[in-house]
DNA sequence: CTACACCCTTACGTTACGTCAATGTCAACA
DNA sequence: TGTTGACATTGACGTAACGTAAGGGTGTAG
């Protein structure tokens, strides 16, 4: 049996323009062309049109599946293993994002009235959010999924409830912050206390945790002058002197 | 503060050209054109800024997150709802894929050597994947996202035993089919039951289940002249026979 | 004065097709 | 036999969100 485009693209469920194209790109030729110049499939056409189209439901890209299925020397299986590990980054990713956005969707439903500190503290929580988007992948590469997967999985169990604890944490930073920039020295056992508590406030928002994110996140709370205000409201200078101190904290 | 193209981009981690863009679309428009005009950027636009990344994040359109923040009755909340259904849908379709590709590795791990019949089982099994490909989203929308995410939970849990199961399911079919072809009739209780089975056995194969899809097959199953030999091999006629069965099974 | 690091606009490339437009082919029917 | 309607062809532009030059002006530090 011979199939033309139409006939073809029913069969196997796709418009005769994606037939077209697979054409034009070679990644499927027709088995031969009729004298009015009308592509004809044979039986091996459409056997590779149901790879191609598996390997596409998969999400592999065209270009992929072609390299895939030219090669001689093609590990299957290999490919198959690899393009699982993506799909998996995939969901951790989607499972970081649905996880963000409900926490998202339960402030906004939670007071929808926010003072200017509230607004500030969302603020804030956006920035570190942005923040572990920048560093996210390569966390990922250096420390693998497992790590990545459990964390995620610990902010997403977090609720509402565990909001009055990050608030509490968030005054004890304020407390130890105040004390130890009265020491002066950033290298000091409360400074390095302060910048232990300011890891473990961040580590309620943060699906997870690197001392070179860390670091990153406390250099721009000097760059961007939000920050400094914040920080800086009871005394000035004390953005700097957490940074410092939370730059000593992750290098050692 | 003022920031520059490069400032603003390296504050927030965008590129440059990201900026430009954002411009040229109208998304965010600089504060001011320099003397030299240049992009100068104030607190307004970082804000701005961060909403977007926010939105962005979450893997919304840039259209759609113009449209969100210039219309002035913007209904956050609810749009943040609907997004994070959006996401949810997309980690069943996720799961579903990954489901999928993990039969495949374990199947093509399990033997190397497959024989002609059992690369036609993979055949079938490609189809009907491309059929719920295609009936898919429709079924989604009928029924529902709860009953897909747990046809979906089921068909992901599914391993290599149930091999076995699934395979004397065929058998059985095969069996009930024969005895029901020859009553001529595909309204007759044996022929209906064959019918059941062959849903059962589908139901194997199928992230979710539903009447419409199992008619679609059946009529394939006609089309394609590969189905039609699989099934006629024993008795020419049958693969017509289990049609009838099943679009009379799934009119009840 | 000259590097050098910025800035600008313009414009093409990317992916996997969708969607016309203009035109040719085939089978059936009056 | 002419016409109609459903098919086929190529060509070309559009999509989303930028990346990546090319070609040229600006600002400042040594």
């Amino acid at each position: 049996m011979e199939y033309t485009v139409q006939k073809l693209s029913r069969l196997a469920g796709v418009s005769s323009r994606t037939l077209r194209y697979y054409d034009e790109i070679g990644i499927l030729k027709p088995a031969r062309i009729n004298s009015s110049g009308y592509r004809m499939y044979g039986q091996a056409e459409v056997d590779r049109l149901q790879q191609i189209l598996f390997y596409r439901q998969l999400e592999v890209s065209l270009d992929h599946i072609k390299s895939l299925m030219t090669s001689s020397s093609y590990d299957g299986a290999r490919a198959l293993r690899e393009h699982h590990e993506k799909l998996i980054v995939r969901r951790v990713q989607l499972d970081s994002l649905i996880a963000n956005l409900e926490k998202t969707i339960a402030a906004t439903e939670g007071k929808l009235t926010m003072t200017n500190a509230e607004k500030f503290e969302g603020f804030k929580q956006r920035m570190v959010d942005d923040n572990e988007r920048k560093y996210g992948e390569e966390i990922r590469e250096k420390y693998g999924n497992d790590r990545v997967d459990k964390s995620n999985q610990k902010v997403k169990n977090m609720t509402q409830e565990d909001h009055e604890s990050v608030t509490k944490l968030a005054d004890q930073l304020e407390i130890a912050l105040s004390e130890a920039f009265l020491t002066g020295d950033p290298a000091s056992k409360l400074a390095q206390q302060a910048a232990d508590l300011h890891k473990q406030w961040l580590s309620y928002y943060w699906s997870d945790y690197s001392k070179e994110a860390h670091a990153g996140l406390a250099r721009m709370y000097v760059e961007d002058e939000r920050f400094t205000a914040y920080y800086d409201k009871v005394q000035p200078g004390t953005a700097a002197f957490l940074r410092d101190a939370i730059l000593i904290y992750t290098k050692e």
